[in-house]
Order: C-alpha cells, then structure tokens, then sequence
DNA sequence: GTAATAATAGGAATTATTACTATTTATATT
DNA sequence: AATATAAATAGTAATAATTCCTATTATTAC
C-alpha cells in the first residue's frame, strides 16, 4: 500500500490502475491488479489521492490542493490549472441548496504543445 | 437516428445509451445497441446532442447551451445549473496558451431532496 | 435496374473495473 | 513460542460499458 501510494505520488503524469500496476510490478513482481485498485480506492477514501475521471477512465492524483485541469486532445495529456474559486460551493448552497463534496471540472481542447501558428491570423 | 434524436430530446434525464436503447426498442423493437451508440455518436459530432461523462459512463444530453452540473451522490440525480462563464475559455487561451473546446464541471454532493435539517445548526 | 453508398442487426471483442475465494501474511493473545 | 484472529493478497472470474466486425438490408445515384 505505501509502494502504491509512493508510485502515484512519484509523478505528476495523472496515471490510471493499469500503470500503476505496471510501476508496481517492478518492485513487487507478483502483485495483482486486483490490490492495486484496492489500494488506490483505499487511499482515495483516506484522502491521500483523488481520482479523477478522464473520459471513461479513472486516473489518480497525488496532488489534493483543489485544482482543475486541461485536457489536450491531441496528446491527451492532463494538465493542472487553478482556475476555480473554491467558494463555488458556497454558491451552490445558497443558489441551489446543494451540499457539495467536490468541484471536478475539465477543459477539453488544444495544449500548446500543438500551436497552430494562429499569431498571423 | 431521428427516432433516437427525438428520445434523447424528450427527457431532461440525461439517459445513458442503455436507457436510450431501451426506449428505442419501444418504437423500433429490433434496432441493436451498436445502432443507438453509432446514432449518439454522430448526434454529438453533429452538435446535436452533448456527451456528459458521469463517473464512467457516458450520458447524453439534449441541452447544448453552455451549462454544467450538480451530481447527487446519493439519489445519482444529475442537475443542470449555470455557473461557468464561456470567457473561462478566453482565460485559459491568455493563461496557458490552451484553446478550449468545451467546458465540462460537475459538483458530487448531495442535492435539496436529502437535506440534513441543517437549518438549526 | 444496376452499381455504389450508407445504415443496420446481431454478436463478438475490448477495456476498465469490481467481486470472489483460497492462501498468505501480519497481529494479537495468551 | 503456539495458536487464534484479522487483514491483505494473488489469481482469476464476473460485470459493465463501449467499440468493432461482418453479413445483410435499405437508400441513393446514375
């Protein structure tokens, strides 16, 4: 469990079970997916990673520090941004009386590591 | 694909393709699943309908004006509310370089329905 | 009317995830 | 230390959602 956790926590690439599974076998060669997902729910239920759902996978973050993301859909990269004020749970509540846990948003479009070369437009 | 365009447009439920199968069958009781992803697929990329990824499956959703939605973890309700500004994309061009195509938010929480007489805290 | 094109049913294949079970490992109890 | 208890695990089967494939049928173009 402190490996899995060790793993997501050693890169910022936002990695699904299955990679998990993979960095985990080289330290512990015949750990099953199975534990990994276990574990990985676990951990989530701790609050030491968020999953986060990207399309119709779940990839895990160590980083906990409210946050969003940007999705590229070229690279399909993930990429951390700041950009919601964490008080919109407050205006949920007055405007809409819901109690909110968690504010996941995604922005999908073009990183720019695919710039068209719009400048001379 | 007309008839799928009309069930998806007759319920503000946000159906998955399951659901929109099953009520296909009613009018058209042989049409296959392959059929109604195939529809809903082209539906999207047409811009007829919009794909909302809750959790891990995908739902669909008549209503393509900007919106996003409050998700009750307890009665799985989906809520469509109005939040997010579209310059968030125009913000995120200037920020990070990154051209936005669409702007996906869903709040988890628990919805007015199970409200937790909270009022005499 | 025949050829070309598109849409379909039906089912197999894929992918991600969860559930199950027998076994192993760790922990606690005397 | 020996034994009982509980927790974690490997390995695999099961489930769920989605996509892919193929032979067939409908639609359109010429």
């Amino acid at each position: 469990m402190e490996t899995i956790k060790g793993i997501v926590y050693s890169t910022n690439s936002h990695p699904t079970a299955d990679w998990v599974f993979g960095q985990a076998k080289k330290k512990l060669p015949n750990i099953s997916l199975g534990t990994v997902y276990r574990n990985l729910k676990r951990l989530s239920k701790k609050g030491n990673v968020r999953m986060i759902h990207d399309g119709t996978v779940i990839r895990y973050d160590w980083n906990r520090e409210p946050h969003d993301h940007l999705k590229c859909k070229v690279c399909g990269d993930l990429i951390d941004v700041r950009l919601i004020d964490e008080d919109i749970k407050k205006t949920v509540m007055k405007k809409y009386n819901f109690e909110a846990d968690e504010v996941e948003m995604t922005i999908i479009g073009t990183c720019n590591k695919h710039n068209t070369i719009m400048e001379k437009k």
